[in-house]
DNA sequence: CTTCGTGCAAATTATTTGCAAAGTC
DNA sequence: GACTTTGCAAATAATTTGCACGAAG
């Protein structure tokens, strides 16, 4: 129940998917509740946002992220939108980072190594908290 | 009894140190797997690892990983012996990294956020199974 | 004696799975 | 009709918490 790569079940994947582009860094819930308000058309549960998002991630569309607060969040692994984060371990703040120190490092493991996406977070305290 | 700095509770946290670095990259349970066969004097509880775990991360000793295989792993949080992670995403090897790319990027945040850890993965597919 | 740390058992939370019903070709 | 996707409810697994006891100053 794993694997069901399948050809064209798409739509709750594209659904994630649009939900995805509008809510940035979103748990599955999140997600959940933002098709819940606006696709009121369209039956979803918890279940299928999470089917989808593994669907999602073993195809490189969606990448997960973790701020450490024990809950997976997700983000489209475009190109165009690519960035990083800093994550305020006091109050949880969120900022976007859009410096990315990933270029140099992809040429050096090329050969060993076959990247689907990466991660990379700064965690400590924000502007206000420090 | 989230929040109990203290300051001589250093038994329980030493152990999960000493652990830690022994045991690389390792889950809340494999601490206390490795604590019970090493330590036979000394009573341990997975809860006392958690805690342990949640002070020494809260106090920049140890940081959290985040290999999305649900489970969260720690590390020491030395400057010694920083590297990162490459994560094959089919078979889980893991292999360290020891390239950095965060000196750079740590410069241009200076002024707007305190760093106390960083994390930086590559997902993908090891040479084995690319 | 008072404060802090501990283990145990129970609670909480995120995520996955079995299964039967519904949708698609 | 065969095959795939879905939702629901139940199962699983990681982590946290309440509480009563034990250790330390």
């Amino acid at each position: 129940m794993e694997n069901a790569p399948s050809l064209r079940n798409v739509k709750s994947q594209n659904a994630v998917l649009e939900a995805l582009h509008q809510v940035n860094h979103a748990t599955a819930s999140e997600i959940l509740d933002w098709l819940k308000v606006t696709q009121k058309n369209m039956k979803v549960s918890l279940t299928s946002v999470y089917r989808a998002l593994n669907h999602l991630v073993a195809t490189s569309q969606v990448k997960p992220l973790n701020f450490n607060d024990g809950q997976v969040r997700y983000e489209l692994n475009t190109h165009a939108m690519h960035h990083h984060h800093m994550i305020c371990t006091k109050c949880n703040l969120i900022q976007v980072l859009d410096l990315c120190p990933f270029d140099d490092i992809a040429d050096k493991v090329k050969d060993t190594f076959s990247i689907q996406y990466h991660n990379f977070e700064l965690f400590g305290l924000c502007g206000n908290c420090k």
